[in-house]
RNA sequence: GCGAGUGUAGCUCAGUUGGUAGAGCAUCACGUUGCCAACGUGAUUGUCGUCGGUUCGAUUCCGAUCACUCGCUCCA
């Protein structure tokens, strides 16, 4: 009963995102191409936010927090020591019967199933989540590359570069958003399972005994970024922790949000000691060892990494702030009617300030208003329709503050602002705007 | 990847027992109104997901394919 009210959510969030241009199937005149999403006018505002937003929390007010900017394609031998080439590479097959599928070099008889000993397996498929291309113009096996599966491991590929650049000192991180891309065998759930996504991963460098110190610290840390910054209620969200860990991992945990399809994995902070570094200094042949000049010594920094999907975020604000209320209307026969609403926080709504000429004869006093509130905060001035049509249209890209021009703004030099979420109003002199702005959307 | 379902206007959907399509909402213009999807008049929009087959004729029947949703699987 839960999951069908559920799906109708999932549904109206995908409407909304279609019709109200925040999210498109990518290539959709061409029948569209299964799990690639594109981010249209307004998710694009609203998913530059977010990226700034944590950029901003995870690199600019840190002073121990390097940026970056790798390429999406990197030497193969990266993949080869992230173990991301091998884990994939192994012919695999199918039982059409039970279903389960099987490593066919771990079979004991390849022509029947290790499961139910069905006859009736697929052919043997190469099985890996990395996306191939070519280096060059020649398309033959010396030329193969491949995309990134994941954005951090240029991240330990540049750590000597960036620490020598920055004279970063122990304990420090690097941080970076970019595109990744997995071939996932079944895309799914809308934008939250895709095969090109974008990750905002930092990776934070330390000696080993402190290791577990910064796990619990940078947990916290993002648990109150989603509290405060993106205004996650406690029921929204949960911690998962791993019991089972990877093989080099000391520590994981996942910070799950409640999507309309279930719990799901919006970000993960992980404990990976020194596992990527060691690789990295073994296949490269170049010592990543940290030298600690006040000791003399050695080290091998140990790993805390934070790794969130921009996607996922994205769609666990919406789905956060869909809202739908009822309120007053003028329409005939009708009192109350559907009032569609995202409550979204201030700082990543796309639009922060609409500003409405109460009517077309104001247009120009508005315009004005409109272009010197532009350079502060992402604006739109919208002069079609009702008033009350307007506000709604604002309500339904989850606008904040509507500010409306009206026939006594000339004279008195104030405006009317309209809370989207209250959808009451004050009225505040035009010098006083920005100020008044600012500080609410801050908020 | 397997199984099931779905695909008609920007959105939600109706429809055609085979004769190339409609509604509501949305959008735009004009008028009116002047603070919560108001009203009136008018206007725009579809290769009926795509390709192929059967047929005099296919959006409708058949096949394939693509996409989405759900269940299983997968998520290193």
């Amino acid at each position: 009963m839960a999951s069908e009210k559920n799906l109708d959510l999932m549904e109206k969030i995908v409407n909304l995102c279609k019709r109200r241009g925040f999210v498109f199937p990518s290539s959709e005149i061409y029948g569209g191409i299964n799990g690639f999403w594109d981010y249209g006018p307004y998710g694009s505002r609203m998913k530059r936010a977010v990226e700034n937003l944590w950029w901003h929390e995870m690199v600019e007010m840190r002073d121990n927090i390097e940026g970056l900017d790798s390429t999406i394609i990197c030497h193969p031998r990266v993949w080869k020591a992230s173990g991301h080439l091998d884990q994939f590479s192994d012919l695999m097959t199918d039982c059409r019967d039970c279903k389960a599928r099987f490593r066919v070099d771990q079979m004991e008889d390849p022509t029947r199933c290790s499961n139910c000993k069905s006859p009736n397996l697929t052919e043997p498929r190469e099985f890996n989540l990395m996306m191939k291309t070519f280096v060059g113009p020649v398309f033959d096996e010396e030329h193969t590359a491949y995309l990134r599966a994941e954005s951090c491991q240029p991240i330990f590929v540049d750590f000597h570069s960036v620490r020598i650049a920055t004279r970063q000192k122990l304990p420090f991180g690097i941080a970076q958003i970019g595109k990744a891309f997995r071939n996932e065998i079944n895309p799914r759930n809308f934008t939250f399972r895709s095969r090109e996504f974008t990750q905002m991963e930092m990776e934070f460098f330390c000696e080993g005994e402190q290791g577990m110190e910064f796990f619990e610290y940078w947990k916290e840390q993002r648990i109150k970024y989603y509290r405060e910054k993106l205004k996650f209620a406690d029921s929204f969200f949960r911690i998962y922790e791993h019991e089972k860990l990877a093989h080099y991992a000391k520590a994981a945990i996942d910070i799950e949000v409640k999507f309309p399809f279930g719990w799901g994995e919006l970000e993960g902070v992980h404990h990976r000691g020194e596992w990527d570094l060691s690789q990295h200094s073994t296949f490269s042949g170049e010592d990543l060892r940290y030298m600690d000049h006040d000791t003399g010594r050695k080290i091998m920094p140990t790993v805390i990494e934070t790794s969130v999907g921009l996607d996922r975020t994205m769609l666990a604000i919406l789905a956060n702030a869909y809202d739908e209320d009822t309120a007053a209307t003028q329409k005939e026969g009708m009192e109350e009617d559907v009032r569609i609403v995202l409550h979204l926080p201030p700082l990543v709504a796309p639009i922060q300030v609409a500003v409405l000429p109460l009517s077309k004869k104001l247009n120009e006093s508005a315009d004005t208003l409109f272009r010197d509130l532009n350079r502060h905060f992402r604006c739109e001035q919208d002069v079609t329709g009702s008033i009350g049509k307007r506000y709604r249209r604002q309500d339904e890209i989850g606008t904040p503050f509507c500010v409306t021009y009206d026939f006594e703004s000339d004279t008195d030099n104030a405006v009317t602002v309209r809370n989207r979420d209250t959808m009451e109003q004050t009225r505040i002199g035009v010098t006083q705007l920005r100020d008044f702005l600012e500080d609410a959307i801050a908020r």
